[in-house]
RNA sequence: GGCCUCAUGGUCAAGCGGUUAAGACGUCGCCCUCUCACGGCGAAAACCGGGGUUCGAGUCCCCGUGGGGCUACCA
């Protein structure tokens, strides 16, 4: 059987959004479950949509998601050039055959004449009025440099049909379909003749691509049979969605790869779950590895239809990727973000990474969750009443003073401290939480803190802890 | 407008003629607990509508409705 051999062709106009990199998993994916290859094509032959930095963008984003090619414009290949735009002779060698075959034409028309082809509404198709030209006619007007365009010749009747892997077979009318431009009157291909002529060149078994191209494949067919090349097999896939009415487009600055490591979210969680949008290994697992998907990956499990990026689930996974981590991978990997707190540096760092690990989800989350630790300043009395907890400002004035003393001899680690307090409270025949809540509150004044009382009283130390409860009492005017 | 295509809870999604219609996220409740979080348990929540086919339809067919795509010298 022959080697399985896909493709990620991306046109370098701008980041990589959130679908890209899905058609560029998946292609991978596949490519590595069939024990295939896996190749990079940059697709630049729209030079007016070209953007500066867009091709290392592409090639950082696949790096740091894990998902390596094969051959590609970077690392070279047996079939290279692997940019378009370096590949120019190619295309027009192809086209010119193309037309000897029968399956394109050059096309003279100008811009104007074009114009007029259409109706108010901007729709109309081109009358294939070039095709009538003879071959001596289409001689001088090469010979004489009047510009053209190369157009493929599509059939007036019949129709074109194909078993896609994940939509099943689609039909399309031929009459349906224009004679739409092969090579543009820069020399340059248009994406439809590019993409046959390369995935061909280059053995590309099996298309991997977004939806958009369902009802255009025909027409590729068309190309693949003239030239008498083997089609590929044909792998679409659903679009995903930033709601139900709108995709996930580089335009509105949708969700883009760099932007969620950005706000912190754990990459492998990234990559994780957008595997699962639109495909599911059929057995419920969710948190699965690059390695796992590799093995586990299947065209069977591919979805049909749209699906919405749902951040609230990438968040939760990325939260199970960090509750696995180690302390010291969870602070490697989290300190540009205990850097963008007041807080960093002040603290204990393995103290802190232990109390953040299973309140954080993404690394963003940090510096709000730590950020009151420096933020400390007179706070409301009614901080102080908790009814669970039975306690309010009255208890607190009882406690904090007995706590204070404490707090000068006891031991200053976690346990202890709180073996303390707890030892306090029943002596004085109180509830736990009694004390323990006002202790919390008097140290921090807030009422949700990344820890109890004992935690906190242990990070911030004992003469830190001593002066919050000095000023705590002082708040409450003792 | 024409053509292609999709349609199960709020979201992801299993199901592929006979099920009490899975599971996950989110939401809510309870437990655990030094607040919060983690963890545990539980609840609410879905087959777009109408016709067929069939003993029997979420599953098959048709129509409608709704969504997405294509209809560029963009990909």
């Amino acid at each position: 059987m022959k080697k399985v051999r896909t493709r990620f062709a991306p046109s370098p106009t701008g980041y990589m959004h959130i679908g890209n990199l899905r058609t560029a998993l998946y292609g991978y994916l596949f490519a590595k479950k069939e024990g295939g290859e896996f190749i990079l094509r940059l697709e630049d032959t729209d030079s007016k949509r070209f953007v500066e930095g867009a091709v290392q963008i592409i090639y950082d984003t696949l790096k740091d998601a894990g998902i390596v090619y094969d051959e590609g414009p970077d690392i070279g290949g047996p079939c290279g050039p692997y940019i378009q735009s370096e590949r120019a002779s190619i295309y027009k060698e192809y086209a010119e055959k193309l037309v000897k075959l029968g399956g394109a034409y050059y096309c003279f028309c100008d811009r104007e004449r074009l114009e007029s082809l259409k109706d108010e509404n901007g729709v109309g198709r081109y009358d294939k009025h070039c095709l009538r030209l003879s071959e001596k006619e289409v001689e001088e007007k090469l010979a004489a440099g009047v510009p053209y365009v190369i157009r493929q010749n599509v059939p007036a009747s019949g129709s074109g049909s194909y078993e896609d892997m994940v939509y099943g077979e689609v039909t399309v009318d031929f009459k349906d379909i224009e004679d739409g431009i092969l090579l543009k009157s820069d020399g340059l291909p248009t994406y439809n003749f590019a993409n046959v002529v390369d995935d061909h060149l280059m053995g590309i078994t099996h298309v991997i691509r977004g939806s958009e191209y369902l009802s255009s494949t025909p027409k590729y067919n068309l190309m693949y049979d003239a030239f008498g090349w083997e089609r590929p097999v044909y792998i679409h896939l659903p679009p995903i969605m930033k709601n139900a009415h709108e995709k996930l487009s580089k335009r509105n600055g949708d969700a883009s790869y760099q932007d969620l490591v950005d706000k912190g979210y754990v990459k492998e969680a990234i990559v994780n779950y957008i595997a699962l949008l639109g495909w599911n290994p059929k057995d419920n697992r969710e948190k699965m590895s690059l390695r796992e998907l590799e093995e586990s990956f299947s065209l069977a499990g591919i979805n049909k239809s749209p699906s919405i990026f749902d951040e609230p689930k990438l968040r939760w996974l990325s939260g199970e990727y960090i509750k696995e981590m180690s302390d010291e991978e969870f602070f490697r990997r989290a300190e540009p973000f205990f850097k963008a707190s007041k807080a960093y540096g002040k603290y204990d760092t393995h103290k802190l990474v232990k109390i953040l690990k299973t309140r954080v989800e993404i690394f963003g989350d940090i510096p709000s969750k730590i950020d009151f630790l420096e933020e400390y300043g007179p706070f409301s009395e009614e901080l102080y009443f908790n009814k669970k907890m039975k306690s309010d400002a009255e208890i607190a004035k009882k406690v904090l003073p007995a706590i204070r003393e404490l707090f000068r001899s006891a031991e200053f680690e976690n346990a202890a401290l709180y073996q303390a307090m707890c030892a306090f409270a029943a002596e004085n025949g109180m509830k736990n939480g009694q004390v323990l809540w006002c202790v919390r509150v008097a140290l921090t004044g807030k009422e949700n803190t990344p820890g109890g009382a004992s935690e906190m009283a242990e990070l911030l130390g004992r003469e830190r802890s001593i002066e919050r409860l000095d000023a705590a009492l002082g708040f409450l005017g003792v």
